[in-house]
DNA sequence: ATCGGCGCTTTGTCCAAGACAACGGAGTAT
DNA sequence: ATACTCCGTTGTCTTGGACAAAGCGCCGAT
């Protein structure tokens, strides 16, 4: 991402604040173990850049993890990435200290339910450093959504609490997707929902989730008309479409909608109907994601058609 | 507070915490004015007292209201807090810079035609950096949002077009928001709209306009009931509740909703209608904030009230 | 084999004094 | 009045050093 005009220069209170490094840290990082070694202003103050925040943020991942911070820091990034990818704890049973996703959700509750959004953020900050995109939403997001919709069902949280949870968590996914480079010759996917469709927190997580396994997705915003979804998917020559749905939709203009959709869409973009309402899709040409198991599935087929046609 | 020993003592983070004067103004104050002058652990570290936590809370209030930092440091800590009981401001307020957009909001309508997304961020970013949170509300992304909603109404942009700058804009106005840290005193405002109202861009925006001049913003989203917006206004001993309205607001719920609201907020709540449809709402206690001028205004105003009722 | 001490190492935070950019006020020239 | 320069103030950044807490590894005793 951005990285045609100049990459983005940040100050070190700057990256403190968005890779959760102490500037402190960040000194003595760099004293000790050579990284980062950002560039200098003529006056001496540190410039950091674009990689050096990512890589940041991978060796805080790494440090939640149980990594010592002289070996995270003096990784290679590369294997460190595959490392926390692989999923392997490097410190064995840890009476969990803060990665345990199943409190966790338990303690995003509670932080809601005293209105603190600002314990809300930490938690799902720090969580997300720990776990990566995608077992961030997997295991955070997308469960503390469920939750929170179930919570209020129980009365046990008002609608205020449902919206301040989607506020942040919102935030959030975006924050955290707005850190990921982008891979050049990854397929593109728009993420949109259809007309009367409001909710768009499946949106971010989709998106967020797809930019983590080496898809680039773009978010058109919620309650899309439908031509303008399919000028929107021509124009940026994308390879799938994914449309939310939540389990409030009327079912049958979204399948009208979809219909359209598939009628529209040149053959060769896929459709993916996504969401806790796409169970009750049933028209053809349409792929179902409802878990994000099916997700992962589209993605891994999506790329398979792109490489086999790129062969061509 | 007792006398020689037993009182409660302080790390120079935990007192940065508690007073919100970072670590660094803590030394450098030390070093210059003499005050704070904490006790030392035997190894050097300093050790605050309650005593030090509380004129230090005092100071900070002072600055917030104008005063310098070497005054006010300085000051007899009595005659300090009669100063500020007596309600005084120190320095005039802002003067309205001159709106000067460049050429580009120019530029980001040409990025938004060509569906280039990451050339809009791009653009978005160095701007906001540039100019900071304030003048990059005031001078680009509001007028930016004004420009794409009038090209789309001359049909140049399509709704797609609106969608993704929407989504990009917010995205940005979000990060530049996260990197802002709190002032722990700061009056709290909570954002939202009233039912019906699904438009988010200027909560967004007011947000971050507010998180720029020492307010901590509260989003609650979008399309809220007026019960739940005062249960969180209470939960959140809010000193203001700000709503946005948009130009296509039916004008007639609208009052309604304000008037309820007024009714239902305590008195000492302030009742804020911004955004493009507040200009129609004449309900009385409220205040409109249309322009950014007046939402400054009525920051202004609510400080003031707050640093005399504080006083207890 | 397990457990409890005991040093060595790692790591994060704190310290001191200095530098400087941003800002505002005061004085001066146009 | 307006613009300009100069200077004091203020907050944040810098370096390199110090040290406490926690982690880690080793050793001997049970």
């Amino acid at each position: 991402m951005r990285r045609d005009t100049g990459t983005a220069k940040y100050s070190i209170r700057v990256v403190a604040r968005l890779t959760g490094v102490s500037a402190d840290k960040l000194r003595v990082w760099e004293r000790r173990y050579g990284f980062p070694s950002p560039e200098r202003k003529p006056n001496g103050a540190r410039v950091y850049s674009d990689a050096d925040v990512e890589r940041l943020r991978l060796i805080a991942r790494a440090l939640e993890v149980g990594y010592r911070a002289g070996d995270a820091v003096r990784a290679d990034p590369m294997s460190l990435k595959r490392q926390l990818e692989s999923n392997v704890r490097v410190v064995p049973d840890v009476e969990e200290s803060s990665v345990n996703p199943d409190g966790a959700v338990d303690r995003l509750i509670a932080h809601i339910l005293d209105d603190d959004a600002g314990a809300t953020t930490n938690e799902l900050r720090s969580l997300a450093n720990a776990l990566g995109p995608q077992r961030f939403v997997v295991e955070v997001a997308s469960p503390a959504v469920e939750r929170v919709g179930a919570e209020w069902r129980r009365g046990k949280l008002a609608v205020r609490h449902e919206h301040l949870f989607s506020t942040i968590l919102a935030t959030e996914l975006r924050l955290q997707h707005s850190v990921i480079d982008e891979d050049v010759g990854a397929p593109v996917v728009l993420f949109t929902t259809l007309p009367g469709e409001n909710h768009g927190l499946g949106l971010e997580m989709a998106a967020l989730y797809m930019a983590g396994s080496g898809v680039s997705p773009r978010l058109l915003g919620v309650d899309t008309p439908t031509d303008q979804i399919v000028e929107a998917a021509l124009a940026l020559e994308v390879s799938a479409v994914g449309i939310s749905i939540s389990t409030a939709a009327d079912i049958e203009s979204v399948e009208a909608g979809l219909l359209h959709l598939r009628r529209s869409l040149p053959t060769g973009v896929a459709l993916w109907a996504g969401g806790a309402g796409a169970t009750r899709v049933v028209a053809s040409g349409v792929t179902r994601t409802v878990s994000w198991v099916e997700l992962d599935g589209a993605i891994t087929a999506l790329k398979e058609s792109e490489a086999s046609t790129q062969a061509s």
